[in-house]
This record gives structure tokens, sequence and C-alpha cells, in this order.
DNA sequence: AGCGGGATCCAT
DNA sequence: TGGATCCCGCTC
């Protein structure tokens, strides 16, 4: 168990998303599903850089889907993939510039009831559904959190999960996990 | 109005 | 390796 958490602000989010993807991991979700806060330690995220980004969804453009991507910092993107899985995205950068960081892993740390290595698996641990697209991530039942006292981690920079339709942009190491991290979803 | 595909997961 | 399963975005 971590010991005293500190939440994220906002501005945390409104930076370069590169940066925050590796800033974000080790950091905790917290997310209060029925009063019971659930915490997972994130260990592997994906940067998504806008609408130059081939394997982004705002490569589309603004549509409904996109709308929170599209949106201010520090808030719930959520979609459905395959037709029966969602997936969690952290939008990041100042509002109208479309970049998001997926979630991909967590290690459990309290309240979690089910698997975490993998974005859908993650987000049905987690209690996240579409009801909470576009919600904000700052605060008290949702949001994240980071322990000022935990050690420094290595970050492993690979490419990210199937995006092979791609292009180029299939190829960039936008996939950043813990060093040796046990919940990682892919090697 | 119809069609094809997808930032996944699990069983085979 | 393929099936489940449905919303989205594009085309007709």
């Amino acid at each position: 168990m971590p010991n005293k958490l500190k939440k994220l602000p906002r501005n945390f989010f409104n930076r370069s998303t590169i940066l925050v993807a590796h800033e974000i991991l080790g950091t905790f979700l917290v997310h209060t599903v029925e009063g019971e806060q659930r915490i997972g330690r994130v260990v592997e995220v994906e940067a998504y850089l806008g609408p130059t980004d081939l394997a982004a969804h705002t490569s589309k453009g603004l549509t409904h889907r996109t709308r929170a991507m599209f949106g201010p910092p520090g808030h719930a993107y959520v979609y459905l993939v395959y037709g029966m899985h969602t997936c969690m995205n952290v939008v990041t950068e100042p509002e109208g510039t479309g970049t998001a960081i997926l979630l991909r892993a967590l290690e459990p740390v309290q309240n979690v009831p089910a698997k975490t290595s993998g974005p859908a698996l993650l987000c049905k641990a987690m209690g996240i559904t579409l009801a909470d697209y576009g919600r904000d991530l700052c605060g008290d039942d949702f949001h994240f959190a980071m322990d000022p006292s935990a050690e420094p981690i290595s970050v492993v920079e690979r490419p990210r999960i199937g995006v092979d339709y791609a292009g180029e942009w299939a190829q960039k190491p936008l996939r950043f996990y813990v060093e040796g991290n046990k919940y990682i979803s892919k090697k």
C-alpha cells in the first residue's frame, strides 16, 4: 500500500502528451464505486497524438464519438470497441488538441475485484463504463493521485498494440510501461 | 439505409 | 486462430 496520496491537479494533464504518459506511470487511479474506493497503480499506457496521428480516433476529425477527446484536459474519453469492451483514455493538452493517453494496465492496489492487465479488463475491474464518457478526472470520486515518496521507475518504450492499420504511425514508440512490472498486458 | 471495421478478450 | 457483438463513420 502507498503512503499518503496527493491528487493530481488539472494542469498535470495540460502538458505534452508524451510527457504526461511518462509521468502518469506509477500514479494511482482512484475510482469510488458504490461508496468504495477502488485503486489501481498505472503501469502501462499508450499516447495518441491527435489528428495527425493515424492511429488516434481524432485523426477522423471532430465527431460525436471523439468530442471528449477534443475536450479539456483531465477528463475521461471512454469508448466501446469490438461491440463489447470499453477502454478509457485520459485527455491531455489544451482543449481542441485531440490528444489522449490510453490506460492499458493497472497493478491492483485496493478493492479491485478482477484482472487489470488490458485496456478493457481494467475498465471492467475499476467499474468504468460508457456512463463515464467525458467525466472530470479531477473530482473526489474519480481522479489520479501520486505518492510523493515513491521510488523513481524505469520506463520502457515500445510500438503501440493493435494499430497496424496506422502506417508509419504504428511503428512509433508510443507505448510506455513500467520496466519489469508483472501486470503489463503483453510482452 | 446499408456496410465494413475496430486502441479486445477468451476459448479452441 | 477465429468468434462475439455493436457503434461509428463513410458511401450510396
